[in-house]
DNA sequence: TAAAAAATAGGTGTTTTCACCTATTTAAAT
DNA sequence: ATTTAAATAGGTGAAAACACCTATTTTTTA
């Protein structure tokens, strides 16, 4: 080696994209994948044995402890970290609160590997990497920033029981059926479908089923 | 090079898994990966110019041409060229569709390189891939052998106009809504949604947003 | 060309979903 | 300790979704 690399940490659970991502940024030059993980908990092992990477590439969904945990858990443990979130999907919500997570820079999976090695150079040099996708996302949001004050700087946003709820929102149960499963009562169930009708500005059970999926409580 | 490589192409809308499955493929020494392509569409262009390839990895769910059009053409086109299917979900309909289809293997994206190596090297030498997954799946089918012989066949097994529905049952809109938007009356669409129901085997709109996510007919 | 299949559209009634109320009990914040 | 907020649960009515019919027109297939 000539010259010190940029170390990069990789955290998806996809192996394949995990290991074609490291191939790609090696051959870069500048940056080398000194680990990779299949979630956060993983991921925090990970950084134990190999030590810590300047930069993580970070999957948004992922089971057991997911992106948005993780980089928060990065902030508060080792803020010089910087985090590049991954995603599959372009949804405002998961843009914002990836952000609010401690962030640097926002791309989806789709992206070109030319626009990936800008991406790790800005973070890299300046700290953060604000593609169009996001500046576009974070304008289009900037007319409701107290909601989104108030959506995102929660750890979780949602409930366990209500991520319970969105599971089950996304089979065929009806209501009554999705109350008797949570030993509730079916009043009950019209709360928690009202609270999350008003909080995600929805008004049908399809509008849940999206957001669920869009936001990896449940996986298809 | 010592001795002629065995030729592959990737199809798959994300570029960063693709130029990643490259890596991998290329890593793996005999085989070589001579062109990439975003859709069916463009996988028969590059066809022209690069040649045929002995193996194609084949995503399901991408724009404009998907998986399971694009593996038909190639039975139909180029019957010697072999196609390991590359999902992210493991539903049963996609699996079994996909070997209708002539698919010759099925894996998930979250495969380990190991299993993919043996997956191509178990195509390029007797022909097939048959994984636990898949067997399992197919095991689990085999009681309605009869409704898989009639949904398989068809080409599409949904037209243009089912499609269209189904994206707008993805949305917030009511039955009449979609009805307008498609210029039908809204009986034509209980019409659309009942043989949905009948084909798919389910019974509320919900099912129907599930099985259009599973199966790529919306991107979420 | 005749028969079969698919796309179109209508009628009617039940169940589910949704909107808009109130009220109690428990947990959190001040 | 007191106020606030959250989880719980109930009532009622309108709209939407669903089930089960029939019937016409167009397209496919035999």
């Amino acid at each position: 080696m000539l010259k010190d690399k940029i170390k990069v940490a990789l955290v998806d659970d996809h192996v394949l994209l995990r290991r074609g991502l490291a191939g790609v940024i090696d051959s870069f030059g500048q940056y080398e994948v000194i680990f990779e993980a299949n979630n956060g908990n993983h991921f925090i092992e990970q950084v134990d044995k190999f030590g810590e990477p300047a930069l993580v590439l970070m999957d948004i969904n992922m089971p057991e402890m997911d992106g948005f945990a993780t980089t928060q858990w990065l902030k508060e443990h080792f803020p010089l970290i910087n985090v590049l979130a991954l995603s599959m999907y372009d949804n405002e919500a998961s843009i914002i609160k990836m952000f609010k997570c401690g962030a640097k820079g926002y791309i989806l999976k789709d992206t070109d590997p030319l626009e990936l090695k800008s991406a790790l150079d800005s973070i890299y040099s300046k700290g953060f990497y604000y593609s169009e996708l996001v500046t576009g996302r974070l304008i289009h949001s900037i007319n409701r920033m107290d909601e989104i004050e108030n959506q995102g700087s929660k750890k979780s946003f949602l409930s366990d029981r209500e991520s319970e709820f969105l599971r089950l929102v996304c089979t065929e149960l009806t209501y009554k059926e999705i109350a008797e499963k949570m030993c509730l009562s079916p009043r009950t169930i019209d709360g928690y479908r009202d609270t999350l009708f008003e909080k995600l500005q929805i008004k049908t059970r399809v509008g849940l089923v999206m957001f669920a999926i869009k936001n990896g409580i449940v996986n298809p």
